[in-house]
DNA sequence: CCCTTTTACGTTCCCCGTAACTATC
DNA sequence: GATAGTTACGGGGAACGTAAAAGGG
């Protein structure tokens, strides 16, 4: 459950190939042998099937695939929001609201 | 930007303490300080302001807080799906749509 | 002085790359 | 024997707890 492991396995997904994904990522084929094992022993199912043609879905896999894909794209957009700061809010106490003034983006 | 960081931050943007959310998630306080820190050097600006009287969010913080929130849940409703397995997909090729078929959940 | 957070330090565990192995075609 | 993935192993760094210190009422 990294954002890492989530990466790869996007990666892996789209091309259908652990070490197309590892040199897309800047990592080693072990490495992302070693995170996909991680992720699927953390959420206790196979994401892949390994062939000597590459690395498919199981239907497990594509099930968390979009939320997987909205969990990066929101840290993407955590990540974002640094470079406008006009009317910021300057402090304030505990929060306990629940929808909020989403993050700041640099397009919109 | 790790998952653990983030739990400690809604934790203490809900109590306003960071030993009570050091309490709450089972870590020792200075665990707690090294995770907002780590956090706030990542993201390049800062969470909380510090009192003596606890810890309150920062413009930035409150800003964040949002999409942190939904972050967690969607990585909670990622670790679920298991239990029910009738209607399972068998295996498919490399994936490249966009829409599918949202994480199956116990309630809905 | 009390309360909350931070710094210091040592230990443990995680994550990666290199190297060697396995499996399928 | 080529291609894709896995296992083995050692090193560097991350993350934690305990202990001690610092900052404000």
């Amino acid at each position: 459950m990294h954002e890492r492991e989530f990466r790869a396995f996007v990666s892996i997904a789209e091309t259908g190939r652990m070490d197309a994904a590892a040199r897309q990522l800047g990592y080693s084929q072990p490495a992302i042998t070693y995170q996909i094992k991680c992720l699927e022993r953390s959420l206790g199912f196979k994401l892949f099937t390994r062939h000597p043609s590459g690395a498919r879905l199981t239907g497990d896999g594509r099930m968390i695939l979009p939320s997987v894909r909205a969990v990066l794209m929101l840290m993407d957009s955590i990540r974002e929001p640094q470079g406008d700061r006009s009317g910021e809010l300057p402090d304030e106490g505990a929060a306990g609201g629940t929808t909020l003034p989403l993050v700041r983006r640099r397009t919109a």
